[in-house]
DNA sequence: ATATAAATGTTATATTATTACATAACGTTA
DNA sequence: TAACGTTATGTAATAATATAACATTTATAT
């Protein structure tokens, strides 16, 4: 069960609206959409993300200095994170399998190091970009 | 086998730092070291960097914005890299386990997607950072 | 030789992210 | 409720990362 978080007032601006985008946002680009809200620097945007990510209420799209509402309910708070990403039109979206994130979360190699954290996207064509 | 890649001045010069180093650079860091060597701008070290990423010669962490030298002689033209990273003291190496690759190159989900590519970034303390 | 593609050089600028410092709001517990 | 510590906010400046646009040169393949 994953702890309540009560977002502050920034913070609530800001995830409801990657939330409702449905998709991934640039920082920048979320700071264009909330000054009409007050927030008017980029720190109070970036401040806001820093937390939402730590939380797990959104994840980074390393590959895309993007951010996206995390759409997995049970989520580890962004321990385990996977990604499927259409190079065409940009379309990202979180990946959930079970069988997937137990192989990488026991996933060891013969370093002796332990992991704690990944992050993986995949690339590609989605159905849409495929069949153009 | 990998296909032979003749690389340009500037490629080798930027390709041999990186090597040398041993880790991860950065663009800025790069460029700041071969200035001596007549790479003045920003521009001309991205440009290196592109081709050297998709000849496959170096790889981007994106975790990082940096850049590291393949340690894997069969890389498959950077389609498949993974990389475990040391959160305390940065250090980067590159994962070559055939069941890790395998298994994730042929990952599907039930998106009808098919991946082309993945990139996937594990972190947590090495061996020296850990035993501190 | 000549056409074409690849690489280079240069300036300017766009995009992404952080430092530093001051103030305010919130949560605890004495 | 007052005092304290923590978290969040506001603001300005700047650092760090990356690309656009344009002119020229070098390499490669007929």
């Amino acid at each position: 069960m994953q702890k309540e978080h009560n977002l502050s007032k920034n913070q609530k601006i800001i995830f409801d609206l990657i939330d409702k985008s449905g998709g991934p946002m640039k920082a920048y680009s979320i700071l264009f959409n909330v000054q009409k809200k007050g927030i008017k620097a980029p720190l109070q945007v970036y401040r806001a993300l820093d937390k939402l990510v730590e939380i797990g209420k959104i994840h980074k799209i390393e590959s895309r200095n993007a951010f996206i509402a995390c759409q997995n309910s049970s989520c580890q708070v962004s321990k385990a994170t996977a990604f499927s990403i259409c190079e065409s039109c940009e379309n990202v979206s979180e990946i959930s399998n079970s069988k997937l994130s137990k192989y990488l979360s026991n996933f060891s190699d013969d370093s002796g190091m332990k992991y704690s954290k990944y992050n993986l996207e995949f690339f590609g064509l989605c159905k849409k970009c495929k069949s153009k």
